[in-house]
DNA sequence: TGAATAGTGTCTTTGAGACACTATATG
DNA sequence: CATATAGTGTCTCAAAGACACTATTCA
């Protein structure tokens, strides 16, 4: 009578190109194959948690082991898939930018996608993006979310152009630097190298 | 393999005589019995989803019908009970002040609690208090769940009292009224009656 | 009328935005 | 040296805080 099954539902989030992009998958078989969604997968009663769920996910989609996991919301609608009664956990990823992708370990046809220009995605998950987006908006605004975008060292226009994508709007740089230094904020020894202009130095989150 | 239990956890919050308060009950049966605890109940796999079984719990501890219902985090340890596998959702119910509450009709000793002296609670329920209240504090500040403290109509010293309990701090009360300005306030016809010193406009939140 | 809280006018202080400037790397 | 981006000094303007004032009800 208590009995069902948990599912996670993966969105898995990294800036490409100046845009705000989300993995997808196309399904390999029914229902709804040939169509697009977000990687989801079974719990395994056994041995895992919702967390351990979403890194096997992590792992097989993008050969990645370390990133930021936030769960998003619980579904549990009673009808949602009449195969089987179930409840779905949504989860995020958040991938560091120039971290290396190996897509594909699961045969599927894996891709990027800036969720400004998102295809249909079956299931209900146009849904999860959406509200996985008004999360990391939330969440951008006090700035909590904006480190789990950016590599351990980073320059401050780096950091900059991060608030800038997530939050769509433009800073001035001055005014910007004031700002963040708010946060806490730690500078390396190091700078750029063979760019042709003046070096920026590199900084890191403390704490 | 994949089968699994479901529970909800709630924590159910309560202004009371300018406290933030939430509801404990104390245990009728092992495991922990007599001991304090959250309200948990199994989902109910062939006919509930996860807000249908947080009702059951607000109906059935408090005999109220409306309050307002956050989902908060999904627990998944596999040894957090060793008699069964299961998935927890915490969830968390505030109630407006001045809500008349009915409760025990579960027999269980059941009552309100300020969280800044709480007992201690068997299980986790300790650490779901903590997490309900650090997701009230963040939604606290930008003003978005203090609605649902409120009854429908109340005065702006009210608003911001319940401010003022839920931050832990001061407003002078002419810029407490100039910040308000933002948030969609609609006076009422209606003042206050029977107090002996000016009458304060009811106000209501629009949309 | 006095007591008590509602509600307002306005000066001061702090922080955000605008913009022009200097600094330092490459080639 | 030119070029390109890093990083700073400072004026302006808007929002937040302080505080004294007026308004309206009951007893």
């Amino acid at each position: 009578m208590h009995m069902m099954r948990a599912v996670t539902d993966i969105a898995l989030f990294k800036i490409i190109d100046n845009n705000l992009c989300v993995l997808i998958v196309q399904r390999a078989k029914d229902p709804y194959v040939w169509k697009r969604c977000l990687p989801w997968w079974f719990i395994n009663a056994e041995n895992e948690t919702v967390e351990q769920t979403a890194y096997r996910v992590l792992k097989t989609e993008t050969g990645i082991s370390h990133a930021y996991l936030e769960q998003l919301h619980v579904f549990s609608s009673i009808h949602r898939d009449p195969r089987w009664r179930a409840i779905w956990v949504w989860c995020m990823w958040i991938i560091t930018t120039g971290q290396k992708i190996i897509p594909g370990a699961s045969q599927k046809n894996v891709m990027f996608c800036p969720i400004k220009n998102l295809p249909s995605l079956v299931f209900d998950h146009q849904e999860i993006v959406a509200y996985a987006h008004k999360v990391i908006l939330n969440w951008a605004e006090n700035g909590s979310i904006i480190k789990h975008f950016l590599p351990p060292k980073f320059t401050l226009s780096h950091l900059q152009t991060i608030y800038e994508i997530l939050l769509s709007r433009t800073y001035e740089k001055r005014n910007f630097r004031r700002v963040i230094e708010k946060i806490w904020l730690k500078p390396t020894k190091q700078k750029e190298r063979w760019v042709s202009h003046r070096p920026a130095i590199y900084y890191m989150f403390r704490k």
